[in-house]
Order: structure tokens, then sequence, then C-alpha cells
DNA sequence: CTTTTTGTATTATTTATTATAATACAGATA
DNA sequence: TATCTGTATTATAATAAATAATACAAAAAG
């Protein structure tokens, strides 16, 4: 898993790599099970403080989407673990974003279409 | 138009204000060309500080959804200044919610449903 | 047993962001 | 003239984010 981090951006570096950890597991390039960089390795290959891992890592054990354990490392959350209760805050986001891409002047079938192909992107 | 503000919240103030008039412009709540409350007003209805307010209204103008007049103060865009450019922050957003809901243990077919479920609820 | 590696806690410091407060100004309106 | 509008200014406080250096418990490897 290659992770992109954008130093401009206004969304913090801990949530950055969160982000993207999320989307790598939802997308099958991280698969159930399969153990996360060491918190100081990813560190220093992001060219980031520990802390700031260390603070991505323990906020998607507390999610759910990964778990810590203190001999093997973190890893990806197995597949029969599953979490069921939808965060409200992912709701929001969703109607968030699709209100402005309606704003943007997509049609409703342009912007589902949008999404199917993004559900599509997600092979596992 | 009803702001609800979630002072607990990790999302900033300005932040919530510029979201929620978001929404309320895409699900017709706030009609094009309408105008929004006075910087002032909206602020003390708020019990939040004028700049605040302020910084909403700037970046709600920065990305296009409204236009601000000096002497009518701010108001909706019209329906016919269209945005054509999504913003690359708008995909990424939406592409994170759908691997959310995905996560969540929601199949496919779910999150269509509830993604046409929210863009009806866009009604103008 | 010693060394290494794991995540994480600790403490301190720096920087950036957020929000507030009190004023003020230009432009338009009544 | 007085009163709106958005916004700029300056200062200040509070919070969040990121870094640095160190340390600890637990497990694994040598």
């Amino acid at each position: 898993m290659l992770l992109t981090l954008d130093f401009d951006s206004e969304v913090p570096i801990y949530q950055q790599i969160r982000n993207q950890i999320v989307v790598g597991i939802a997308g099958g390039r991280l698969s159930p099970g399969e153990r996360l960089p060491a918190t100081r390795a990813l560190a220093e290959d992001l060219g980031v403080n520990t802390m700031t891992v260390s603070k991505a890592y323990q906020l998607l054990r507390q999610e759910g989407y990964v778990a810590a354990d203190r001999r093997a490392g973190v890893m990806v959350r197995p597949r029969d673990a599953q979490v069921p209760v939808v965060p409200e805050e992912t709701v929001r986001g969703l109607r968030l974003r699709l209100c402005e891409l309606r704003l943007a002047g997509l049609s409703r079938e342009e912007i589902l279409r949008l999404c199917e192909k993004m559900c599509d992107e997600e092979v596992d």
C-alpha cells in the first residue's frame, strides 16, 4: 500500500493516513488479517513523526477498522468481525458530497453513475 | 433556514455553517437568488462571533455557492450561473464515505439505494 | 538472558488553526 | 444623517496538530 500525503492540505496528516487506509481496505489493496507497516517504519517512510502515525492507528482501532496486537502489530480487521454501526458522520459526509455534486451541475443520474463506478472500484 | 451547531464537534463552526448552507441550497430550502441572513444577525442568532459567520460566507463565495453584494448582502447563486468544476475534495470525500459504508457491512445495492434516497431528498 | 521490535505513554515545545473581542471603514440605502 | 451591508484590522485566547526525545511493557528472536 502506497500512501501519498499532501502537506499543503487542510486535512490533518493523521486523518489523511487514516482515510487512505480505510479506502485501501475497502478497495481490497489491504486484505483482512494483513499487517500494516510498523508505526516507526511508516513514520520514517512518510517523513512524519511516530506519534502522528500512532494517532492514525489508534483512530482506526477505535473505529474498528484494524486490530492492534502488541506482539504482531496492527492488522486489518478480519472479515468475520463485523462493524454493524454506521457512523453518523459518514451519513452526514455522504449527503454533503452528493449535494456538492448536485450544485456542481451534475444530474441525479450522473451522480448515481459515479457512485456505482466508485462502488465497483472496491474489488475484494 | 434553521442552522444547528454542534459545539462539541471536531468540525469547525464556520465549516458547519458552510456545510449546512450547501445542503440547504441543494435541498431547495434555500432558493437561487434568496438572501441569506446578515452576518451580524446570523452570528447573534447562533451565538457565535461575527467573523466566524463572515468566514463561512467568504468560503461559500470562493466556492461559487453564493454571491456577496455589498448593497444587498449575501444571496444564493442564481440558477443560470453554473459552477462546472467538481472540486477534487468532493470526489475524494465521496469515495471515502462510500468506503466507510462498505466496511460497515452495507452491500453495494444498499449503498446505492441510500445514495438514491439522498439524491431525492434534494427537491427544488 | 540479552537484544530487538511491537504499540503506546509521557513530557515538553512549537506551530497552526479556530474563535473571540472591540473597532473601524467603504459602500449603499432610507 | 443615520443605518444597514460585508469585511478588514488588531489583539488575544483557546484549542489542535505535529514534532522531539525518552521510556515502558510485552512479545519474539538471537
